[in-house]
RNA sequence: GCGGCUAUCGUUCAAUGGUAGGACAUCGGUUUGUGGCACCGAGAAUCUGGGUUCGAUUCCCAGUAGUCGCCCCA
């Protein structure tokens, strides 16, 4: 071992040793004289907080976000641009309209809305109240809001149907897992105005395409009705019935459920309550005939589309707006389904906050998941256009130079790269060779001096002087020639 | 909200009841102002708080965070 570093540890080593040896001292004199001791601690708070300002004591800043709150690193916004780049597309295509509405809503909209009873609303909620005394909740799905919006802003008198199209984050108070955060993204579609079955297959056609856009594969949609207003009564009623018969079966969740929500019990995970559930009365053969029709027109259309899709009768959905049509997009892989979307129908949604009749069909999309799996399955993502020219100087008057060669070639559009904080030349080339460009201009003092700059091909690694004035002209002959030999290699 | 597992440099992988080590990455250098390879060097970590112990990064407890299963969903 060297010298120097030996002498480092030893003394890395003696500060440890000090350290816990006054830890220790510490430690074992409080353990010694308990009274001593907290005799000293008062008597050092009482200086600390006689010379310091209570205000002053700060608390150590904790290094992490809250629980559950996660960063998108550069690293991953290759991905990121790319959903973006796709659902923007998407949603222009399709005839939508981009509407952001605020993150924070009346804590009232989302109890209407969403329902009391589900979980979203009973536990997930992130609700405050404000210094003016409202109470406002983070908003922990998109559509509530922007049915709040359409209705305010007097959307009705628009030509049927309104489409809208929002992305944004939201807020669910859940045991974070991989995939699952209290704040997370989602891409939301909304159509208001029209209740015929084409437009669910036209949204879930559009979920489809903007996944397969993506390089997702495995999409499988699990597709349920669970009636109208109308209908759903009367198969609630049988369902209670039959539930209650078996009730001593059931989960103790879903004896809870049975007075509040028994459609979820279909939904239940456990064992019991599964095998229960399958022998349940099935939504499908108690609709009345306009649902039945609405969804048998819907599995017509998406056989038509050829869009790989499941009945799933257990499917109800936690949030209890929807009506008719609900749907999740699932992806399967080695046995396992992940949801990555999910929506429906919810012809009552705006009636019931407020507004005219009026049937509405949207889905959400958790992008952190589909994000998630375009890394998994190694989807194609968005590569950032990649500096082709460096720009290297050296000493105080080819910095200047520089500075301002840069700001010209930004101006002709032709991405630069430079270090200007690096010293050497040897450093600077060395970055430029990793970052690969393809041509690196070099000025130092005499350069400056003389109004002229070296411009060095990387790959063949020659170089000539040329005047300041004729370096774009020059950088865009060998950068064009490029271009051309790789187009005929394509 | 319930249960299981985990926590070491920026990343990744070691090791240890007694000075925590490597690889990758970062930064600097290998004779004047020229990259890739090679070589040399530097900085950089035991999640937090308690307990046991002469001594804890290691053992125990709690907290925090991550992760998995459940619940739920996106």
């Amino acid at each position: 071992m060297p010298r120097k570093k030996a002498a480092k540890k030893s003394r890395k080593a003696a500060v440890k040793r000090k350290l816990s040896g006054k830890k220790y001292a510490r430690k074992k004199f409080a353990k010694k004289n308990p009274r001593k001791r907290t005799a000293a601690a008062k008597a050092t708070n009482k200086k600390s907080s006689g010379a310091v300002n209570q205000s002053q004591v700060v608390e150590p800043i904790l290094l992490q976000p809250p629980r559950g709150m996660k960063d998108i690193l550069p690293g991953e916004q290759e991905y990121w641009n790319r959903i973006r780049q796709v659902l923007d597309k998407s949603y222009m295509r399709y005839g939508f309209q981009r509407i952001d509405t605020p993150l924070v809503e009346f804590t009232n909209l989302f109890i209407r809305s969403i329902g009391e009873g589900t979980d979203v609303v009973d536990k997930e909620l992130y609700s405050f109240t404000t210094k003016g005394k409202d109470r406002v909740s983070l908003r922990p799905e998109l559509t509530a809001g922007i049915a709040r919006a359409y209705i305010q802003h007097g959307m009705n008198v628009l030509p049927k149907p309104i489409k809208l199209f929002s992305v944004g984050p939201v807020y669910r108070y859940d045991r974070p897992q991989e995939g699952r955060y209290r704040e997370h993204w989602q891409a939301n579609f909304d159509i208001f105005g029209e209740d015929d079955p084409v437009l669910d297959a036209q949204i879930m056609q559009l979920a489809y395409q903007v996944l397969t856009s993506l390089g997702i594969k495995n999409i499988q949609f699990q597709v349920n009705t669970i009636g109208c207003a109308d209908c759903r009564d009367g198969y609630v009623d049988m369902l209670t019935s039959y539930f209650e018969s078996k009730k001593n079966k059931l989960c103790r969740t879903c004896k809870d459920r049975l007075k509040n929500n028994p459609l979820r019990i279909l939904d239940c995970k456990e064992d019991k309550c599964v095998q229960v559930a399958t022998n349940a009365p099935q939504t499908v053969n108690h609709l009345c005939e306009g649902c039945r029709n609405h969804f048998k027109n819907l599995l017509e259309y998406l056989d038509e589309l050829e869009i790989p899709y499941m009945i799933n009768p257990q499917l109800v959905r936690g949030l209890d707006y929807y009506t008719r049509t609900v749907f999740e997009i699932w992806t399967l892989e080695d046995g396992k389904k992940k949801s990555l979307g999910g929506g429906g129908r919810y012809d009552n949604l705006i009636a019931n906050i407020g507004g005219e009749p009026t049937p509405a069909i949207g889905f959400g999309l958790g992008l952190e998941r589909v994000a998630l799996e375009m890394k998994k399955v190694k989807a194609k993502s968005y590569e950032p256009p990649k500096p082709k020219v460096f720009i290297a100087q050296l000493g105080n008057l080819a910095k200047k130079k520089s500075l301002n060669l840069f700001a010209t070639m930004e101006k002709s559009s032709i991405l630069v790269a430079e270090s200007f904080g690096r010293g050497s030349l040897k450093s600077q080339l060395r970055m430029a060779n990793k970052l690969g460009v393809e041509v690196t201009l070099i000025i130092g003092q005499k350069e400056a001096l003389d109004e002229t700059v070296i411009v060095k091909n990387m790959t063949t690694g020659t170089q000539e002087t040329v005047p300041i004035e004729k370096v774009i002209n020059v950088i865009k002959k060998i950068l064009k020639i490029k271009p051309v030999f790789n187009g005929k290699k394509n």
